[in-house]
DNA sequence: GGTAGACCTGGACGC
DNA sequence: GCGTCCAGGTCTACC
């Protein structure tokens, strides 16, 4: 008999929609039960893994059940993950500033993006997400997992700053981003990724993008994106999906050049949660494609989310 | 400051 | 079933 934690959330937290709203959700170790509505994965704590499910008990708790028994530590740190991951301390105060902001969203209730327990995941799946149609993606992190990852948990930075580009590129197929992923690990075990300055409000979104550009592997897109990982939302993560959303979606003309420019102007009266907009606005794209997100399958994404399908 | 080409993988397509 | 082409973001070298 393991662990109960119970986990206050604000009370516009809906567990479905709002871990069934970024991508991540689908990859390795996650794995969202499409029929429980529950997220089951595997957390790396102080004494070893511990798996973890999910669900949402009523309104405003969610009960969180592990496969062993925690201790105190085990207990504030699993907690401290689980909230990072549900972005729970995004309160209600913030969904309506976002609400206020792009109206669109608030019958929805849409204002939360999912993501990793740490910020480490966070950096090398965005990694994983660049040059890359999604299929690869996701294998990348199913074996990134399978081969460095300890009792089914990602991979710590200090387990990835110890691989062996080999290992990255053969057996977790990460092609030439191998080594970037390691001194990407090696940079965080040695402690020179400062997430405290990153996450403070006082630094400015200039210096944070600035900085997150000067990492091995993460340039113009990648940083944009784990701006937003970081709960920065007023840039945009611009990739080729930005631009055919701009074409598909939005009707604008001309060169790519010229749509980004376009998306841009579009996306800049909703200011400091311009990344939201724009990621709700491709969300229902998507749901439109393949219904809604929360039937979509770890595995079945894999093959459901390629070119053809789009 | 702008740009061409290399970097890998896996899906799509033609045979 | 095999070979070829292509998409995808970052990095380096070069103008």
């Amino acid at each position: 008999m393991g662990s109960t934690l119970k986990i206050t959330t604000p009370r516009d937290y809906d567990l479905t929609r709002d871990v069934c709203s970024y991508g991540y959700f689908v990859l390795a170790p996650n794995l969202w039960d499409t029929n429980k509505h529950t997220l089951t994965r595997p957390l790396h704590l102080e004494d070893g893994p511990a798996t973890v499910v999910l669900r949402q008990e009523s309104k405003g708790t969610l009960k969180a059940s592990f496969d062993r028994t925690l201790s105190a530590a085990e207990r504030a740190e699993a907690k401290g993950l689980i909230t990072r991951m549900l972005r729970l301390n995004e309160d209600e105060t913030h969904s309506k500033g976002f609400h206020s902001a792009d109206p669109r969203w608030k019958k929805s209730g849409r204002a939360r993006l999912f993501r990793s327990p740490t910020l480490f995941e966070d950096v090398v799946k965005t990694v994983t997400s660049c040059n890359v149609a999604w299929p690869s993606t996701v294998n990348m992190n199913k074996q990134m997992v399978r081969h460095l990852g300890q009792g089914g948990c990602f991979p710590t930075e200090a387990r990835m700053a110890r691989a062996r580009v080999g290992t990255l590129r053969g057996r977790c197929r990460v092609g030439y981003r191998d080594q970037r992923i390691i001194d990407l690990a090696k940079m965080f075990h040695r402690g020179e990724i400062d997430e405290a300055w990153l996450e403070h409000t006082g630094t400015p979104d200039d210096e944070v993008f600035a900085f997150l550009k000067s990492l091995p592997g993460i340039g113009p897109y990648a940083a944009g994106n784990i701006m937003m990982l970081l709960g920065r939302y007023s840039r945009l993560a611009i990739d080729t999906e930005t631009v055919r959303h701009g074409k598909a979606a939005l009707g604008f003309k001309g060169t790519d050049r010229q749509i980004i420019k376009k998306l841009e102007k579009h996306y800049e009266p909703f200011g400091e949660y311009k990344f939201k907009s724009y990621w709700f606005e491709l969300w229902t794209f998507y749901e439109t494609k393949q219904g809604p997100s929360e039937t979509w399958d770890r595995e079945k994404t894999a093959t459901a989310f390629t070119a053809k399908n789009f």
